[in-house]
Order: structure tokens, then C-alpha cells, then sequence
DNA sequence: GTGAAAGCGCTAACAG
DNA sequence: CTGTTAGCGCTTTCAC
């Protein structure tokens, strides 16, 4: 910077000035500035302007992980909007895991971010203590929660699974199953189906579960432990996610099954498949892409407010009615 | 620090020494060290140590799409290993576009990152002015160049299309149409296949191109505009991506059509629901955990040699076959 | 094994 | 509109 300052004649400061704040230099200095940048291939050093200004213009992100579509395309939303206003991600998977989220909060504490992204509303005690020494906007998403860190942007898991149920004993189907992948968000939706379409329906609501991640291959095999054990008729099964419910979903055709008479499928997530499977599925759809949206706004609000405009954004779902249910 | 060295009795260089080189530290001093640490709640910074040492522990990685499963899961591997070594992921999105990528690299490099992951072999010139000026371990990944910027893991998306090309002919397909998202690497492969296959069989190599990102809408529409100009006999189809093939599946057996007798499909990428379609999809596999993993490596291997061990890796591809042709 | 001094490359304050 | 001065919180180097 000094050295582009000799080159355009002017000190480093009014080349820092040329950069962060042009119309206080000018025309014709920022002009030289600007040649003096381009002839000797200047490259600016973010890193020692973050620490004479403590702002870093990074935004750390934590999600459960990146291949998971879900949380992938609310984070391209995110990060989308942050890169507009300037920040850039650093990100770190956490597995669904505490206990490695809270050593990523940690590192990325360490480089100063401007704010943070969490997935979830449930983090260990540690994580919560350094998040509160640190200061700095901290937006959960893709839950809601009473008592936010800071803030928080997504929607009740629970009254997703109540609305399921609803759909489904309104729509007639007498005996249910879950299909639930291990996933605490998944297991809280399964529970609040189970107990009131139970509850309505006076019948008890089987169960499969799988700690791992949901897939197809194991909707299919769901579907085959299901028929083993016998399906009665006006079945619905309600799937953790959109991926069971398109297994099951192939499985029934490949058996002839016809959906949704013989057995009627709930999936979770609306993906992007889920409109173009034979039927289409019936699936409780969360705008992803306005998650990501809200929360950014919300960090971007935050920066210039102290406190959150608004703790709570509730972004609600919405069940689509297609033809497996 | 000084406010933890002053608790611990020692000057702030020692604190400094107790975390990045505990060896050069007496015992006693370093429990006294961390006892203090532990009451001040102490965290470091890593913005002016950085800046102190030009060493950020900060890797770029540059991908198309977060939200693609190819990308994101090479990004999972990848970062995995680079996050056991010490090292954090910036992470951009660049959509297929250079300009977007040249702009994210200057970003990028204004924060001083150890390395930087790119995705293909192409840049344009710019992007590849500063990344030389830079002086930074580059791995170019997910294609092959014999002129890397520095380094390069992937496989060569030419012999990919000749591979199948020659699968297809050998199972004794007569006549094939591919279908092609808007991607410049799946062009490659496209052009490749078809001038394989027409001077293997005389026959011309039909087409419907995309310029969107693969969906499983847009194979079922693909296979209803093939089945409307009237689908010759032995046909196959050649599919950018596994989304794709899963649409024209969907469709066929919608209207009857028997996989592989009536229609062969072929896919690329061989996703995790390659496995549970129904047929089974056959596939182009890309170890995308090896490509990953590959990557993280060569940098890691780079950051103690000058020059990269081997500049280019080829980590090859497999025709997986299943039911579907 | 420990400390003092210098400085990484920038921004913030103030002065002119 | 521009320059001077003083750090930001570390690591590096050189002493002891």
C-alpha cells in the first residue's frame, strides 16, 4: 500500500482512503491510485484490515452437513445474499454433532467473524457461554426456539408433524407408520404425528428407524419390512424425509402396490424430485430458499441495530398435495 | 494475551509460546499458563496472528454449487481432511461462471489463504494472473489438464465419454441420444460419446441439451420428446447426470416402456439412489470421497515441498453396471 | 526457558 | 482533501 502511494505520489493512508472510502479523495488522486493498483498488481491484505478495524467481513456458518441438500441449498441462499452485502463464509460441517460444534465455534471464534450461523437451537453449555463472551449476532436456523442465543429463523417442528397428522386423518387413512432417520429435528416431527394421529385416530402408529442418514435404498427396505409384518388396508406412511418416501415409493411399484390406495406416502422437504416422482409425492414443504433469506437479513439488520429487530422469525411450512396422499 | 500472561507471571510472548509451541515452555509455567487462560476465558486471535506470521490456516475452495451433491461431497471430503490438519475452508460459489470466479478469487486472496481449491480446468486469464502472483498452492479439481496452474486431481471427461460410448456399443445398442445439461465438462463427455458411437455404428447421434443445471423433471420431459420423434429400436440414452437418467426411468415406466429392452439409459455420477432405482441405473462412477481426499493431500504434501510431487492425478472412472442398460 | 523489541499491513483518530 | 501518529494482537528475532 505504502508502495502504491509512492508510485501515485501520496501516502499509504490515502490509498487505504481510495479503497474503503473514495469520495474522500479526489478525482484525480484516486485516478493515479488506481493506476499505481493496477501497474504493480496491488493486492489488498484483508487480514491486516480486520485487525486495525475489528471488523472481518466474515460470517462463520455451522451445518450438520453440506451434502445434505437441505441444509445446502438454505446455506447457497445465505451465503448468496452475505457475499452481496460484502461478507464471505467460512464454513465448518458438524455432523449433528455437539460436541464437534463446539469445537468449530471455537476455531471460527478465533478468526473473529462478524457474525455467526447455527443449525439448530440446541447446542452444549460451552458453546453457548463462548458465544455469549464473543458478542456478535448469532442466528440459528431451521428450528425456532422461545430463547434464542440471538436470533432465530425457521419453523415448529412439532406442529409439522401435527399438521401431518391432521392431513392424513382428514384424508380418511385409518393406521399409520413412521419411517425416521436418526436426526433430532426428524424424531421431534415423528413424535408430535404419533401422538395425535393416535390421538384422533384411537389406533397405535408403528415405527421404523434408522440412525443414519435417510436414503433411498433404505425407504425401499423399510417399505419391505413394513409388508412383511403385514400392511393394513388405508395405510399411510409418514417418512423423515422426501428420500424414504421415494424409496418407498419405487418399492410399491416394483411390488404392483398401487399408491395411494394401497399404501399412501408422506415425505418430508418438497425437494426438487419430489414434484416428478410416479405419483408425485405428498410432502410437507419448507421454503429453503427463504431461510437462508431471512437469515442473512436478519444478520445484515442486526449489524446495524444492536438488539434483533425481531427474535423469532417463524417461517411456517406447508403441506403439497400430490397424488401419494 | 498480556492480561493472561500478567495473571500467569510471565510476559505475553511466553503465552504466545505455551499455544503454538508448548514444548519450549517449562511445565510449571505452562499449567500456570492455562490456569489463567481458563479464568480470563481467554480466546485467541487468529486475525494478528495471522497477520504476524503470513500464515493464515485459511483454504479457499471454489465450487460451481454447494448444492450440487457432486461438488458438495468432494467439498465434505476435502475439508474433512484439511480441518484435521488445522486448516478452515472460505467457501464460494461460483455457478459455472468465470467472471464470478475470477471476482470470488481476488476476494479470496485479500484474505491471504494458504491454498485454494478450484473447480475445472478453465480460468480465465485474469484469475490466473493473480493466482500466479499469489504464490499459493493451487489444486485444480474434478478434470485433468496437462497444464495445471499447479496441481490437478480429477479424470479426463473425453475418455469418460469414449468409455461409454464403447460400453454401449459392445452391449449392442444400435442407435443413441444423449442428453445434456448446460455444463461445458458434461459437453466434453456428450461430444466424445457421440463421435465414439456414430464411427463405431455409422449411425448419427441425436441431442437434447439443457442449459440448466439436470433435474428429474427435465429426463422425464427429455424422454417424452425422444418418444415423440419415435424412439428406434435397441436405443440408449446417454445421460449428464444420474438425475436425468432417474427422470427418463420414472417416465418409461410410467408408460410401460421396458428398461433396458425397449430403452437403455445410462447415467453419470453414479449418486447414491443409483443403487435403488428400479432397474438399477447404470452409471459413470467418480470416487468423489478419493477425489476429495486426493485433493486435501496434494496440498497438504505441497505445503512442505516447493514444487507439487505430481502435478496431475488422475484419479480415473468406472462404468458401474446395473439393470438399466 | 524466558523476555524485550520490532514489525506484520492496515485503519482510526486527529490535525491541518 | 490529505498527512501524521498510534495502535490492532500477535509472531519473530535476538538477547540473556
Amino acid at each position: 500500500m505504502a508502495e502504491v502511494g509512492r508510485l501515485a505520489g501520496v501516502s499509504q493512508v490515502t490509498v487505504s482512503r481510495a479503497l474503503s472510502a473514495p469520495e474522500k479523495v479526489s478525482p484525480e488522486t484516486l485516478q493515479r491510485i488506481h493506476d499505481a493498483i493496477e501497474r504493480t498488481g496491488y493486492v489488498p491484505n484483508a487480514v491486516a484490515g480486520a485487525l486495525a478495524s475489528s471488523k472481518s467481513n466474515l460470517i462463520a456458518a455451522l451445518v450438520p452437513s453440506v451434502t445434505n441438500i437441505v441444509y445446502s441449498s438454505m446455506l447457497h441462499a445465505f451465503s448468496n445474499i452475505m457475499w452481496g452485502h460484502g461478507y464471505q463464509i467460512m464454513l465448518s460441517e458438524t455432523g449433528f454433532d455437539l460436541g464437534r460444534e463446539e469445537q468449530a465455534i471455537a476455531t471460527h471464534l478465533s478468526r473473529r467473524p462478524d457474525a455467526i450461523l447455527l443449525t439448530g437451537k440446541h447446542h452444549s453449555a460451552g458453546a453457548r457461554r463462548m458465544l455469549h463472551n464473543a458478542g456478535i449476532p448469532v442466528v440459528e436456523v431451521w428450528d425456532i426456539s422461545d430463547t434464542p442465543i440471538d436470533c432465530c429463523v425457521g419453523f415448529s417442528h412439532a406442529e409439522a408433524g401435527l399438521a401431518a397428522a391432521d392431513y392424513a386423518v382428514d384424508a380418511g387413512y385409518l393406521k399409520a407408520t413412521t419411517i425416521t432417520a436418526g436426526d433430532e429435528r426428524a424424531v421431534r416431527r415423528r413424535d408430535a404425528f404419533a401422538s395425535r394421529f393416535a390421538k384422533r385416530t384411537g389406533t397405535s402408529v408403528g415405527r421404523v428407524e434408522y440412525d443414519i442418514s435417510a436414503s433411498l435404498g433404505l425407504g425401499r427396505d423399510a417399505l419391505t419390512q413394513l409388508l412383511e409384518q403385514g400392511l393394513p388396508p388405508r395405510s399411510v406412511v409418514f417418512c423423515s424425509s422426501d428420500q424414504f418416501a421415494q424409496g418407498v415409493l419405487i418399492e410399491a411399484n416394483k411390488r404392483g402396490l398401487k399408491i395411494p390406495e394401497d399404501l399412501a406416502v408422506i415425505g418430508f422437504g418438497d425437494q426438487e424430485f419430489a414434484a416428478s416422482t410416479e405419483p408425485g409425492l405428498t410432502s410437507i414443504r419448507i421454503d429453503r430458499q427463504v431461510l437462508g433469506q431471512v437469515a442473512a437479513n436478519a444478520l445484515v439488520d442486526r449489524f446495524r441495530s444492536a438488539e434483533p429487530l425481531q427474535a423469532v422469525h417463524d417461517i411456517g411450512f406447508e403441506i403439497v398435495r400430490r397424488g401419494s396422499a
